[in-house]
DNA sequence: GTATATTGGTCAAACGTTTGACCTAATATC
DNA sequence: GATATTAGGTCAAACGTTTGACCAATATAC
């Protein structure tokens, strides 16, 4: 059973003094002699009180808490974010209340209500993939509970965001391809409907369009096309492919599985870039060049943002793309050629 | 700014009738006519009437929340606890409170001390590496809150746990080499004073005492040790090492770069085991055997034996060993090798 | 010596909810 | 027709804290 803790009124009935006096005392609100001050100072931690949140929170109509949706917890970039987020709340002296959507709307509109009722003092969110609906989202909003949405953007919904600069990130990436010398990039996109996959392929085209390549359909393939290794292949086989940039890492795996099966050596003949730079990046052979989008930092940044938006309801609606990091490792040519 | 939500005492006073009717009318408590209960609902509904939780834990001493303390976010190996936590807490309708201590007991501490100032029901934590106080866990003991404890064991503290068998994992681990036919098996051992690494060294040595096997100290390392991969190049070269099992995955790659530098072929010289199942493990070439610890249902496990401890305080204390799941890849000869 | 300010407190309301005790009017029991 | 029961409610306390309003006593100003 839990105990009953010990509380501003037991400390008040035994030095006969009110609760008022007691709570005065703690808070330094004036109005308590010294001596009663040092009295009531002294129970207090001999007692080992300590101030009951809850009831604050209700006098206050707020938590001290903020929420969290993210789409799952397994992927390194959803943890690292998540370590930045809790770096700067527990620093900032908030608690942490975590949902989690599962790439599923209806979990998330249902996480959404359970925060809501809580009622944690902001929310910050990554959207689910799948998502058509926007009522719950709407219906945060009206409540006045800050929103910040992270990493995922919707035309949708305007409210904050901190996403990372996709477009910017694929485009050095393909220039950097471009640049050693590649002129037949394959590119695989990620997930319809994610505005990355977008941006990510809008960067590919611009650094293309820079180095006056042109576009070629058949370099283009879908991380949901069926036979997707099949059509690597073929394209590996036919098409001269000397570079590759790819949604996500994961992706780049598939291109050195087939690759390594038409004996075809990377980085010799083919530099291959990846999508997040994954932890598993550094361990594969070659090790994967990749985009690194900073997630711990971009954590950090939307709950900094959140906690200012909390404290200062009238700031400014901003979208902020944060910088990526291109890190090339042993899976491209050096910049010689 | 936070909107006021419409309380139970404004449906009241829309209605002209008391907080306790509408309180009784919504939660079921008799003593109102069925015209009014349909009043107050239909009113209640049309409002968007939310109940406060924070009034309801103030009155009754519970905040159906419960706090969790992990070391860290990153490693796929808490990530994956952290969802089967979360999996089972959101099912029961419980909230989460997430702490984490870095490995670093100071913070630690502070997070034990949070969640209790927080007044969650009960405390899921996993004790970081370095440990040598335990007067918080012990003042959290004395609260009265319950505590469960995953993943890592400590001689030290007298609560039930949830653990993965380490001994059994490892045995059979290397029960598995020797049946392939290993004689002569590295092993590196992990962290020092953390009871995995002593319990997977007792399966290691078990095993090989089953299969009649001399232990020899120069085929033991350590995680720790000063140019680790220089001791393994050392070990490889002079000691016809044929298998080798490690106290994590990690450790299982750097003998992989030590064995493609000396040209031993995987697995055709030497067979790998390591131990956590990193997603990592089959993405590397060759895919790597390991001992798969669950971590997903350990989490939901913990979770449920809190909730109910929370529910029955009388529960027993008990330590609860889960299984492992040995999972053969392309690291290991077959069985008829 | 009167008016004013200061010090050190108390009182009560408020936050939103639940719940046992109480009340009244209608109905049932004999 | 007197009494007991019941249905349908109200009242007030309680959870722990903060805070504005109030009050008495003392100190200061002139």
């Amino acid at each position: 059973m839990k105990k009953k803790r010990i509380s501003i009124t037991d400390i008040a009935n035994a030095l006969n003094v009110t609760p008022s006096t007691v709570s005065r005392a703690l808070n330094g609100g004036g109005k308590v002699s010294e001596k009663k001050r040092n009295e009531i100072l002294a129970l207090a931690k001999e007692l080992g009180y300590r101030p009951n949140p809850i009831a604050k929170s209700l006098l206050e109509n707020r938590t001290n808490t903020i929420g969290l949706i993210i789409p799952e917890f397994t992927h390194h970039f959803y943890s690292r974010m998540l370590a930045g987020i809790e770096s700067v709340t527990s620093e900032a002296g908030y608690q942490l209340l975590i949902c989690t959507s599962n790439e599923n709307q209806a979990q998330e509109i249902k996480s959404t209500q359970t925060l809501l009722d809580a009622r944690v003092d902001g929310i910050l969110a990554t959207i689910s993939k799948m998502n058509d609906k926007f009522e719950h989202i709407q219906e945060e909003m009206d409540s006045g509970t800050p929103l910040v949405l992270v990493d995922r953007f919707s035309e949708e919904i305007e409210t904050p965001y901190v996403i990372s600069d996709d477009f910017k990130g694929a485009f050095s990436a393909v220039d950097y391809l471009c640049e050693i010398g590649c002129r037949n990039i394959l590119h695989i996109k990620g997930p319809d409907n994610l505005s990355t996959t977008f941006n990510r392929f809008m960067g590919y085209k611009e650094a293309l369009r820079k180095h006056e390549i042109e576009l070629k359909e058949e370099l283009l393939l879908e991380s949901s096309d069926t036979n997707l290794l099949e059509k690597i292949r073929f394209c590996l086989t036919n098409h001269q492919v000397d570079g590759a940039f790819t949604y996500s890492d994961y992706l780049a795996f598939e291109i050195y599985k087939v690759a390594s099966e038409l004996n075809i050596p990377i980085p010799e003949q083919l530099s291959v870039i990846g999508y997040a730079d994954e932890p598993i990046s550094t361990y594969i052979n070659p090790t994967l060049s990749t985009v690194n989008q900073q997630p711990f930092e971009m954590g950090a940044f939307g709950a900094n943002y959140l906690l200012n938006k909390i404290n200062n309801p009238e700031i400014a609606l901003e979208i902020k793309n944060l910088e990526t990091r291109l890190v090339i490792r042993g899976s491209c040519k050096g910049l010689e050629g």
